[in-house]
Formats: C-alpha cells, structure tokens, sequence
DNA sequence: ATTAGCACTCTCCCTATGAGAGTGCTAATA
DNA sequence: TATTAGCACTCTCATAGGGAGAGTGCTAAT
C-alpha cells in the first residue's frame, strides 16, 4: 500500500513524539502538538491503517502508537528532514581533535565524542588492513631474543607485532632479510593478506635448506602471521543505556549488554557493511543479531588518504533522532578521515 | 566486643548461606542446614548479638541477616577456610595459557579466565613501567616523516610511540642519536620517568644550539614523554553482572557500571593497591569509591622476573565465594607472572 | 470525506486482606 | 545459668477489587 501524503505526516509525527517523550502517541498529542488541522477521529484513521501496514504498533490495545521498525525505516528512507550540526558544535569537535596526536588517542577520542554528543554507545572500528599493500618491513631486535617486526602498509597502518625467535638471529641477517624483502615490496604489490604465501616463497629460493627448517624460516612465518580477524573495536558510553527508558528492565539491558561485550562479533556486523555507502543505518530485527533486536546502528565510514579504511557509529534504542544521529556520525567520519590521512 | 566460638561459627554460616542462595539468612535456616545442635532461639539471640555489633543487618524488622561489609571482613581475615583449586582446573588453566604468544594476547586471556572462572568482571592492569629501567632505545623510521620509537625496559616490557616529524631526520643522525643515547643507557640506570630530564640534558651537551631549538630536539621530547598515568586495563564478563541478583535492579547496575566505564579509575585503584600484599580484598564501602559500595574486588600481585609489575582481581558483588575467588586470582596471578617472565 | 459522540478496553494506582516467614521477648526447663 | 518452647508481633508479598484516566474503534450525523 501507497503512503499518502497525511499519513506520512502522522506517521513522521509520531516517530518525532516518540523520540521525546518515549511514550505511546495518542491521535490527540498528534493533533495537539503538531496542528494538523484535523479531529483526532481522523487522525485515530490514519494511524488505524498505518497500524494495519505494519508502520505502527500498539502495546495494548487502548494505548498510544509506537512505530515498527518497518515505520522507522520508511521515516530514515523518506520522512526525516537533514539536521546540520551548528557551528559551535562543528568548531568543538575540531577543537578536541587538534589534541589528538596518535592514532591510538584518534579513536578512543571519536569513541567518546560519539558518545557524548549522542547519549548513545559510540563504536570505532579500527582500520581494516587486509586491502593494505605493504610497503616496508623492519625488524627491530629488542631484548635478548625477541625481534619487533613493523610492516608499514600504502595506507600509513602500522602493525607491530613482537615475535620470540629460539635461537639468535644476528643483526646482519636480520638487515640481509630485511633488505631482500623490501627490495621485494618495491618491485610489486603485495597484499597484506598474501605476505605470508608470496614472501615465503621467495625466501625458499634463496634461504639455504638448511635454514629452511630452522628457526628463521619459522621466525618469518610467524612475523608474516597476522590476524586479520582480530578488528579492533572502541566502545564507549555503555553506561548512556542506563539514560533510556527501553532499558529499565533488565533483561533488555542483557541482551545488548551481550553485545557489547562481544565485541568481536559488533566488529564483523559492521565490517560487513563496509564498502556498500557511506552512511548505512540498520534499524532494529533488520539485523541478523537477535542482540539487536531493540537497538538502532548508525555507521559511517572514514577513509585514509581517499581510500575507505573503517567505520565509526552509534549504537541506542531504536527510538533515537535519526537525523542527528546521521549527521553527527558523517561529520565526525569526515574528520577522523582528515585525522587519520594526516599521521 | 570479642566474638565467641559460637558466634563464629554462625557468622561463618550466615556468609555460607547468603552466598549460596541470595536470601536473608533465618535462624531456622542456620540450624537445619548446619547442624550446630543448637534451637533457633538460642541462634537468634547469638544473631541478634552479631547485629548489634555491626556484623549482620536485617532488609526489616522481620527478616533474615545478611552479612555486613563488617561481617564479610571479619570472616576474610578470621573465619575462611582457604579454598584449593583442583587439579584438574589447574592443568585447564595452563593448557590455555599455552596459546598465548603475544604480552597483549595473555592479558586479554587472563581477564577471560578470570571471568569464565568466577562469573564476575575479570579485572587485569597491565604491567606498570614507571619502576622500570630503560635498557635501550630504538628509532624505526616509518613511511614518510614518521618514526617509530621504541623503548625496552628491563623488565622486558616494551613501549611504542610514533612520532611525527615536521622535517626529515635521516638515517645517519637517528643512528648517532640512538647510539648516543644507548651508550648512556648503558652507563647508569634510568628510569623511565626520568628518561625526559636526564637524557635532554645530556644531550643539550652535545646538540648544537642550532639545533636545540629545532626538531630534533622537539622529536626527542616527544619520544621520551610517555604516559605513566595511562595504565591499560583489560576488562571481561561485563555481563556477568546481569547473573547476580543484587544488580537486578538498574539503579545498583549503574553504579557498577559506571565504574567500568571509566577505567582509568578502576586502573588508578588497583595501582593504589600494589606493592603492600600480594592479594588485597577491598570490601564494599572500605573502597572510597561509591560505585563499588554494593561490590568487592580482589586483587593479586603479578610479577615479571621476580619484580613486581601489575595486578588482576576480580569485581563483584560484597556476596561472593572469598575462598574461591582469592585461589583463583592468586593461582592465575601466578601462571601471569610466570608467561611473561618467559616472554 | 470528516467529525462528534460514545461505549468499550486496558493500564495504573490505591486499598484491603490474608498467608507466611521470621523475629524478640518471656517464662519454663535442664 | 544457659537454653529453649511458646507466642505475640511485624513486615513482606501475592492477590483481588475498584475507580480514575487515557485512548481506542465504531457509528451516525454533518
């Protein structure tokens, strides 16, 4: 069924006095608060057939309306008017920028800015690095038998990972391998996720097979071993749950608490939406995750140098200010991209 | 007032009980399940005793006992009956240790295992290093203008930080810097928080007076300003909290909470802790924070060769297993110090 | 097509009530 | 003197009833 016109009016009425005031709408607070020009019979109408369409939903049956997340949907897809943030708020997110100089210190900043100026969970997905190219590697021997390997990757990512070799592997050999490596890395692309295969194959060509099964040729193995899996995620403001009424009770507390905590799991589900837009917002049961059943996600990506590298957003309750949600989330994207291009 | 053996004894049982069930402890309840041959009677007035002097309180007049901060304290020091783990539990914990490779992987895995095995927040702070003496420095330039820093302890922990740099430092003049530097380093012992001080004026000695105002200088700064106060902590089993029924209600979850959230103060009172006992048990309101008033935490020691670096504990409910709670946090502090002292 | 009017439904809050659990006190007992 | 049986008392908790209020769906009138 074809929405007309007054029934997108009622129906984004009610997502913005539900979004308030957290209560059931009643025909008569549409009619009241937004002066429709119509009895509360006809606005009761209305919202009777928007019910029927699956746009809303009642708690009971002499209560308000609550819209469906099939009602949020259309509102985000069609309703809902852009929100600019002011400049105030613009210049203070700069602001607090300028003091970040890591990149580490980056995204525990946009995590908290997501959560303060949303009153939602702010989430940070790290750069994903398996699109990397790598373009230099460097072993750093520190300690006794430990050697830092650092691969620096086309995007500016550093990776470090700090590798226990049984025996002593000396500083020639160490700069022997190293040199032939990025000497490798210079004369082609090689895709972090294909290091290991490419590299090792290489080195057989040239490492004695005597060394082959000792332990530098398992030194490399392991240096090249990265978890591409392992997406580091910033949360913060969990405790903004508390805030909402949908989470008084515990046991829906539970649920994305149980999210949250997972937070390998919130990694993959946003990593999947990467690479489709920019901008993608996912509304309660629209997620495979039955943890998000009552909850809204807004992600945004940000890019490094032009090229998309991760994701920031929100988590809340469904029942949330979607175009301020939106345009928070894109404008922080924006500037974490220049952040982050740059370190 | 000094308890008496019978008083002793009921108490240890009030604390049994309420761990066990979560209810206020009857006098009826004592004498059926823990046989003291005594009426219940002659039970309540022992209980009446023990409220009198502070370590039990009654919900209302017509209730059971629940234990006091008081009263768990007095049966922590006094009462316990020191918990063994099995063997089996043992061999399980090693067995998962095993994997872990990486100073970052065991933390992550400790506060797993400290969660999984006692169903509350595993707590681990990872190591801290202003005790520590610098044994070497590395410069690693990456990508562009960037260089990498590393510093190693001699604990063998190693700090990481990228610096920027407004212009190029070439190679030759990172190695005579870090050669310089090293040769210091070797000298005398530096601790880490002086490393700023003493380094920066040795080298004013050396730098030319051009360049002092310059970016190697400015670079060298920056190296060398690490956080202390920024002490990671790794969290795990948030959601074990929803399991006990003290946190049923939202009001008591926050609190809590909110303590996790900002773990920068969770982090600063367990450093508060170290360096007096190997385990600490901070009950309820004994802690000046008012988020843990409703909770305990038990901290143990964790040493890396022998010196002590960091602490892990476990943050729940003042109604929990002492006994049990404290072997496990000291057998997994235990195996902690042992993997890292073999890092 | 819209609306006024009205019966109906459901929630929420308040009160009352009774059962049950547990106590404190007292007088009897070993 | 220490212990205990007995009992009145207190408080919680679950249940039910009732009235107010909010909001609906339907119908007949405009």
């Amino acid at each position: 069924m074809e929405l007309n016109e007054r029934m997108k009016t009622i129906l984004a009425a009610v997502v913005h006095s539900y979004f308030t005031t957290a209560e059931p709408v009643s025909s008569s607070i549409i009619a009241q608060k937004y002066h429709l020009n119509l009895s509360t019979a006809t606005i009761r109408h209305e919202m009777y057939l928007l019910e029927k369409n699956d746009y809303l939903w009642q708690p009971h049956t002499s209560s308000g309306r609550i819209p469906t997340d099939k009602g949020y949907r259309f509102y985000v897809d069609n309703l809902m008017v852009k929100n600019y943030l002011q400049e105030k708020e613009k210049r203070e997110i700069i602001q607090i920028y300028k003091k970040s100089k890591e990149f580490e210190e980056a995204m525990k900043m946009t995590s908290q800015l997501l959560s303060k100026l949303t009153d939602n969970i702010g989430v940070v997905l790290a750069p994903v690095i398996y699109n990397n190219i790598v373009k230099e590697i460097q072993f750093v021997p520190v300690g006794y038998n430990r050697i830092l390997t650092v691969i620096v990757t086309d995007a500016g990512l550093v990776c470090q990972k700090i590798v226990n070799v049984s025996g002593e592997i000396n500083k020639d050999r160490l700069n022997y391998l190293s040199n032939f490596i990025n000497s490798k890395l210079a004369e082609k692309d090689i895709n972090i996720t294909n290091l290991n295969n490419i590299l090792l194959d290489e080195l057989e060509k040239i490492i004695s097979l005597q060394e082959r099964f000792n332990y530098v040729y398992n030194f490399l193995e392991e240096c090249f071993n990265i978890r591409y899996s392992e997406n580091k995620v910033y949360l913060d403001g969990r405790i903004n749950l508390m805030k909402h009424p949908e989470f008084k009770e515990t046991d829906k507390l539970n649920y994305i608490l149980s999210l949250i905590e997972e937070e390998n799991i919130l990694a993959a589900t946003i990593r999947g939406y990467l690479g489709f837009r920019k901008t993608k917002i996912i509304i309660g049961k629209e997620s495979k995750l039955k943890e998000m059943q009552n909850c809204s996600l807004v992600t945004s990506e940000y890019s490094i140098k032009g090229k998309s590298a991760g994701a920031i957003g929100i988590l809340g309750p469904t029942r949330m200010d979607y175009p301020r949600m939106i345009s928070i989330t894109e404008y922080i994207s924006d500037k974490l991209s220049e952040i982050l291009s740059e370190f």
